[in-house]
DNA sequence: GCTACTTTGGTACTAAAGTATGAATACTTT
DNA sequence: AAAGTATTCATACTTTAGTACCAAAGTAGC
């Protein structure tokens, strides 16, 4: 995976090059027609005053042309349909839900009391134990001791960790 | 610039296609390596029998072998570094980096100074005052009207409160 | 220079949290 | 029936958090 960053001249540059292999393959072109011609004229030329000499010689240099041309022909379809294709991959980063869920496998791991969770539920959004005691229509001797023991559960020492660390293993929300 | 999707068998089609160009250059090589062999058996079968009569074939043979890979050889000179590059975008969809990161509209609105917001970040870590002051080398005193200072802007009433509103506003991790 | 803010620190006091100990009741398991 | 668990509650004590008030030094902006 990487990010890449791609401008406009990125784009122009692919033009151009694209327009390179055209120029290039018509000069392939005007040298094959022109290396024909150039043979083709000497040896007419030979071939006026030398034609019942050297008709060898023209036979040979007619195959010289044929099979330089088929030579480049074999070439051309090898190459002929050579791409090279570069995958670039880039990021799109979604929004995950926003709905809170909690984590089964560390809520049962602290193995606490439904009270006990319902207690810990409440002090994680912030409430005082007198506050928690009035909610849950209990003492505040009672509350006291099930964050204790909340507290024995979760390995920690503070009412402070106990939220820290319940909202990062989303136990609560 | 297009959306592409691309599959395992696209990839598997790409790395195909290399390998036939592959094959194809070898069978190219073997062809004109056969092409010799099998010419210069010929000939030199009829050479043992026939090399006075028959020298003439035997130069024409061995002109066109010549002359076939002097094309091929051109021909490779002008493919050669004419590789076509086509680059491909592909968009993947993914969920946002774990990491977190501060809500710098929520903290800007609550006007903390840096030494306020590096307490903060400790008090939600679960640590006492006491803890805080011994880590960043301050008295307990100077701790606790940093917190204090903190609820007033926070618009809490305790620590609890105050981590509570700090995690859920994503201003401290 | 003046004002406002930040940073640091102290003292005195109250409130809340946290610990230790003990007890009772209801229900489930052995 | 006895043991274990969950829930509730009280008391006494210690520790930590939180408030109010005060002070000083440094910095930035007007």
């Amino acid at each position: 995976m990487v990010e890449v960053s791609l401008s406009k001249d990125s784009s122009k540059t692919t033009m151009n090059f694209l327009g390179n292999i055209f120029l290039k393959r018509r000069y392939f072109l005007v040298y094959g027609a022109l290396m024909a011609v150039l043979i083709f004229a000497l040896k007419w030329l030979e071939w006026k005053f030398l034609i019942v000499e050297n008709s060898i010689d023209i036979y040979v240099g007619l195959v010289a042309v044929f099979f330089t041309i088929l030579g480049i022909w074999v070439a051309g379809q090898l190459y002929k349909n050579k791409v090279q294709t570069v995958i670039v991959e880039k990021k799109i980063y979604v929004n995950p839900p926003v709905e809170f869920q909690v984590n089964k496998d560390e809520l049962e791991k602290l193995n606490l009391s439904n009270r006990e969770y319902e207690v810990l539920q409440l002090l994680t959004k912030g409430h005082s134990n007198a506050e928690i005691a009035e909610n849950l229509f209990l003492s505040l001797s009672t509350i006291k001791t099930h964050v204790s023991n909340i507290f024995v559960k979760m390995d920690v020492k503070s009412r402070t960790q106990a939220i820290e660390k319940a909202k990062r293993l989303k136990i609560t929300d």
